[in-house]
RNA sequence: GCUCUCUUCGUCUAGCGGCCUAGGACAUCUGGUUUUCAGCCAGAGAAUCACGGGUUCGAAUCCCGUAGAGAGCACCA
């Protein structure tokens, strides 16, 4: 049974959309196995803890579609989901590795960590615990006693070789030279990162641990745990990061990084998905717009390339404008209407969309193009004082249509054109800033059509005299 | 600085020893459709496969170096 995590903590405003990428593969990953998607939410920095951050992680997840087998709100058997009611599963494990010789206290003060920090990086070191403590361990359980803060530190051999088999890389070795005797359970009695995943996965029984690549170089370390616990080792699959253009990582300086930032974009979840999966890899028939059950289907782990791919934003743009032009028309309204609120009347939204279906790239991109079905145009963005004859005129003639359809009324104004000798392009241009304030619009006869005789002449009449 | 990872058009990628004078998609440019803008259709340019050595009859593909890029090096995850 393959049992997958995304591990998100809840110091953002939402999830970063490379914890999106990473979510979507071992999502896309459980389902093809028929395993089970956990969330595991991994709050145990408490300075950094953002209220309301946990709420807004798992609904973006859920408006994703990334629904999850396990997780907060959907206790399985491996509950609670959330590190920070698991601190006494976090301490009995450390004490173990006490028991075990793994681990050590330790009572260094913050002052005196950044004094031989400082010093090592004079001397141009590699900053390093020297293991102060690990070397009087019995003083150091005295001073405990009497109540000075504690940690709990990794006690990492010397001169060992530690070999991290990924399944994307190969096998990857460290010397344990390199590594610090990092810190396993903070002073605050919360675990840090290190032996929080390696406890919580093992009991979780997740068989896959697929992560970012920032992850690659602390696994050695993971594995010392896992070791010392005598635990079996999960699969290591270290994904790419996602760069910034400048293929730095993927960051909120350079980028839009936050999930919901893209649904309020109007970008679809869909096509977001389906962006991200050709993030590292491509579909074994260079597709390029697929469902997500087909990307389930016949995407493979083993091929996702290991190098670092830049979030093109320009081609994210294009996959949802395919998205929208293959939508059915009742579709594309529903969401539509979802997205722009329900001040706008149904009837006339709908209407519209035969007309910018094939404009539009985002759903946010519909109002700036429709707003003059709802409402006249304030200003209007050529000037309209010279052209008042020859506007009267149309509307007199437009007046007279009696089948008021696109058809009909473009005859009507081409054969004003005609009559009064002037080139077609200036003179649609005319009246389509008369209707719609703007140079740029969707189809001028259909949308007067719409917008119905009465309320298209009194446009054409009153545009040189704007009510504003 | 140390450790690890990566390196094919501007970008995402195909390619896994001969089919490659390197294919597709986005973007760009040109033409067509046209009452604007999109869309659609047709076409073009764009990678000496980071560089240098090998191995081989033959290398984008295998090996070794170099360079560049990225990540990690916290009582953050």
């Amino acid at each position: 049974m393959v049992r997958t995590r995304i591990a998100p903590s809840p110091t953002g405003n939402d999830i970063h959309i490379g914890n999106l990428y990473t979510a979507l593969i071992n999502w896309a990953f459980a389902k093809k196995n028929k395993g089970s998607f956990i969330i595991r939410i991994e709050d145990t920095d408490r300075t950094r803890l953002v209220e309301g951050a946990e709420e807004k992680i798992l609904s973006s997840f859920l408006a994703y579609g990334l629904d999850y087998d396990e997780g907060p709100g959907k206790e399985g058997k491996y509950a609670p989901y959330r590190q920070s009611e698991r601190l006494s599963i976090y301490k009995k494990h450390a004490d173990e590795l006490i028991q075990k010789r793994a681990a050590y206290y330790c009572v260094c003060t913050k002052e005196r960590l950044d004094e031989i920090r400082k010093i090592q990086l004079t001397e141009k070191k590699v900053p390093r615990y020297d293991k102060h403590c690990l070397t009087n361990q019995v003083e150091v359980q005295k001073q405990i006693k009497k109540g000075t803060p504690y940690v709990i530190r990794l006690k990492v051999p010397e001169h060992k070789k530690i070999v991290a088999e990924d399944l994307l890389r190969g096998a990857i070795e460290f010397s344990s030279n390199d590594l610090d005797d990092q810190v396993l359970l903070k002073s605050d009695g919360y675990p840090t990162y290190h032996l929080a995943v390696v406890v919580d996965d093992t009991l979780m029984e997740i068989t896959h641990v697929i992560r970012a690549e920032e992850w690659l170089s602390s696994t050695p370390k993971h594995i010392l745990l896992y070791e010392a616990f005598g635990w079996q080792k999960p699969i290591f699959v270290h994904l790419p990061i996602l760069r910034n253009p400048d293929r730095s990582k993927l960051s909120k300086r350079k980028n839009p990084v936050w999930a919901s930032w893209y649904l309020e974009q109007g970008y679809l979840p869909e096509a977001v998905l389906n962006y991200l999966s050709l993030m590292g890899w491509s579909h074994p028939e260079g597709k390029e717009i697929f469902s997500l059950e087909e990307f389930i289907r016949v995407f493979e782990l083993k091929d996702i390339k290991t190098s670092g791919p830049a979030f093109d934003q320009v081609k994210l743009e294009w996959m949802n404008g395919e998205y929208i032009r293959n939508m059915k028309h009742e579709t594309l309204n529903m969401k539509l209407l979802d997205f722009i609120g329900p001040q706008y009347p149904k009837e006339l939204v709908e209407k519209t969309i035969p007309l910018i279906q094939e404009r539009i790239k985002k759903l946010s991109d519909y109002l700036p193009l429709t707003e003059f079905f709802f409402k006249r145009p304030e200003k209007y963005e050529i000037d309209m004082s010279k052209y008042k004859d020859i506007l009267k005129k149309v509307g007199e003639k437009i007046e007279t249509v009696t089948e008021w359809k696109s058809k009909e009324i473009g005859e009507a104004m081409q054969s004003v054109a005609t009559e009064v000798g002037m080139k077609n392009s200036e003179f649609f241009m005319m009246l389509r800033v008369a209707i719609t304030g703007k140079k740029i619009s969707p189809p001028l006869n259909e949308s007067m059509e719409i917008l119905g005789k009465e309320e298209s002449v009194s446009r054409v009449k009153s545009a040189t005299t704007p009510e504003s």
